[in-house]
DNA sequence: TGCAATATTGCAAAAAAATGCAAAAAAAAT
DNA sequence: ATTTTTTTTGCATTTTTTTGCAATATTGCA
């Protein structure tokens, strides 16, 4: 039996008695426990279930459903978060932007890690808010409805008050020689507060926007600690960057 | 049963019964006293249950929890919503403070109004980003995770430089002798510093909460433009409150 | 106060999880 | 088609978690 298809029996089984049981999952697929177990933490890594010792429970994603309806390229997405999620230390204060990806890496989150967040997403502060072991803090201001994020001066304020260990920005356009570029006005300036109120910056961008520009600045690549993309490091694509002192994972 | 699966289990019946009894789940689920002991240990340091000899009882925090309980009430909650809306003109600024009353209340609020509102409430949010006409400002600074509001001193000082036209706060405990009053201490922390900002304070009463009292107040009935419940306006229980001169609909 | 019920603590057996490793299988590259 | 690379899997070992039991302490009530 194939991997993809043990967990979509897996999905399934969950859904239907509300929970999993490891041994009883290994008879029933004719796989080893260990086998299972390495399921079980993948699809919990993806946050489709919720890993409990021996097994594991149905997620309640009431919550989260709302928001998720279309996510573009969203292996690619999880792909990226996954590698994101390997900064990630206990005790960190982290920053996270908005957008879409930045919401599937909220969920990668493994649910252990004790970090203090700052976010002005609210589809970002909702998922988190299901996290046990994080401190959520919402930077306040005017919503922008469509995106569900604040913007404005109000959150430049908050911003420039606080001090955080990475900021997490989500897909920008990247270039070798403009750096960062943002699409609109608003969020350039808002995602340079970020890196202003940070020791660290990580990029996350999707394989699509490598190269591309747009009309607003954010930084320049000598600002930039991490770049994370769908695309294996050592890719053609990448070589630029490695050489401008980008750590390309 | 996994673990996980019997502390479900035992925050159900504890939320059905309002308390639980050692012996009785040990015999329920199937495992020694000692087990049942230490989940009781373990929820309880979580802050799930307040655990006590013999058995455990419901805390605040759960039976506040957003996501899993229905609306209580959601009957009576609509009608003091519809009649609260009787309040809004264009071109208002309000504050509206958290809770499910609140909730109703702002999906109750006629689309073709033109209104600034703060908010520091997710759900509150959520809801009024879908509304085309309203400017929505969200008062940020640190979640709390259950009830999905933020609190605390940045909430304060958000408010303490705004303006606002009227103040809608839900249902809080009101009483001749001692005002509005709240069962936690930074709600009522909050609340007053909305009634600082706001010309006019409205509150949401249903009326099982009239004539009670809990430990934090907010302020006296002397403060108090309107009130709203769900009983009609000339009620007996209700007459002290007209004669204090409050506006009761 | 005394007594029965309930709690706590230390301990050991059992179960489950994590880790490292090597064989097998699958996928990709040649 | 075959070699190389990557992924997947099972196994042995170590570590952690869970659980019940017994001994001891504490609590609440008559």
């Amino acid at each position: 039996m194939l991997k993809a298809e043990r967990h979509l029996k897996i999905l399934d089984t969950i859904i239907e008695n509300q929970k999993v049981d490891t041994n009883l999952l290994a008879k029933q697929l004719l796989v080893s426990k260990d086998t299972i177990r390495r399921d079980l933490n993948e699809l919990n890594k993806k946050g489709k279930i919720h890993k409990v010792h021996g097994g594991a429970l149905l997620t309640k994603e009431e919550s989260t459903h709302f928001f998720d309806t279309i996510i573009a390229n969203e292996e690619k997405k999880y792909t990226i978060a996954n590698k994101a999620a390997t900064l990630l230390k206990d005790g960190q204060v982290i920053i996270i932007s908005g957008g879409t990806t930045n919401l599937v890496f909220a969920k990668s989150i493994p649910k252990n890690l004790n970090l203090t967040v700052y976010t002005y997403s609210l589809p970002i502060a909702i998922q988190l808010s299901q996290h046990e072991n994080i401190e959520l803090i919402f930077i306040g201001g005017k919503m922008q409805k469509n995106a569900l994020v604040t913007i404005g001066l109000d959150v430049i304020q908050f911003l420039s008050n606080i001090k955080a260990d990475i900021c997490f920005l989500g897909t920008s356009s990247i270039n070798e020689e403009f750096g960062l570029t943002e699409i609109g006005y608003e969020v350039s300036i808002v995602k340079k507060a970020m890196i202003q109120s940070s020791a660290k910056v990580v990029t996350m961008v999707t394989s699509e926007k490598i190269n591309t520009k747009m009309p607003h600045a954010v930084c320049d690549l000598s600002q930039i600690y991490a770049m994370i993309t769908d695309l294996k490091a050592k890719d053609n694509k990448l070589e630029q960057y490695i050489k401008a002192g980008i750590l390309v994972i």
